[in-house]
DNA sequence: GTAAGGATGCGCT
DNA sequence: GCGCATCCTTACG
């Protein structure tokens, strides 16, 4: 299969949410720490959809936490939760329309070395495969956040391979048991069919 | 100022 | 499968 290494352009990310949610799968998320290149192929993503979307952190408006939401697209929005954990999403569709997509599985491409030490004592198939774990294997944490993957060098996305729709599955968001029955229920997520590195 | 809960992961049963 | 870790963010007073 043809791999690219174009870097994704703002125009990828200023389009509707779910249309880059289902178009991110196969790309490769790049983290550049110490000088060196983690990388991996994104396997599993979700879609967060303004204001309207209960499961998304807009829902209750704009805050210091999700003002990047907010912001262009293209940049990073990371926080943390439940006392422990990073999280990774980027941002889309225009300024002032909040918008995301949770990065939520990754099939390690570059680096994997590093990423074993950074997860110490974990199996290989526990390394990228949740939204939290990816954040720890690529060092991924608050001094992200608002980082631009377009134009910044710690943090970036490339082309790498595209997936025929019939290797992609479809399926309800996960963890949202807080969300209206509508936004729970709403096919949201998506994966790479049979890919062992999809969280779960 | 304070309390409640979270877009999860891990370890133990 | 279940409980807990652990602390940031928010909402409310």
């Amino acid at each position: 299969m043809a791999e690219s290494t174009d870097r994704l352009p703002r125009s990828f990310y200023e389009r509707p949410t779910l249309l880059v949610a289902r178009e991110l799968i196969g790309r490769l998320l790049v983290r550049v720490h110490q000088g060196r290149r983690l990388s991996g192929m994104i396997v599993e993503a979700e879609a967060y959809i303004g204001g309207g979307d209960s499961a998304c952190h807009a829902s209750r408006g704009r805050t210091r936490r999700n003002a990047v939401m907010f912001g262009a697209p293209g940049h990073a929005y990371v926080y943390f939760t439940y006392g422990i954990h990073w999280m990774l999403n980027v941002v889309t569709e225009r300024e002032d329309f909040p918008a995301a997509v949770l990065i939520r599985a990754l099939e390690p491409v570059e680096g994997v070395e590093a990423m074993r030490e950074r997860r110490r004592g974990r199996q290989d198939r526990e390394l990228t495969s949740g939204p939290a774990k990816l954040c720890a294997a690529l060092s991924i944490d608050r001094a992200l956040n608002g980082a631009d993957v377009v134009e910044g060098e710690e943090l970036f996305l490339e082309s790498y391979r595209n997936f025929s729709p019939a290797q992609l599955e479809r399926g309800v968001r996960v963890g949202i048991d807080y969300a209206r029955p509508r936004d729970r229920k709403a096919p949201w997520r998506f994966w790479l069919r049979g890919s062992p590195w999809v969280s779960r």
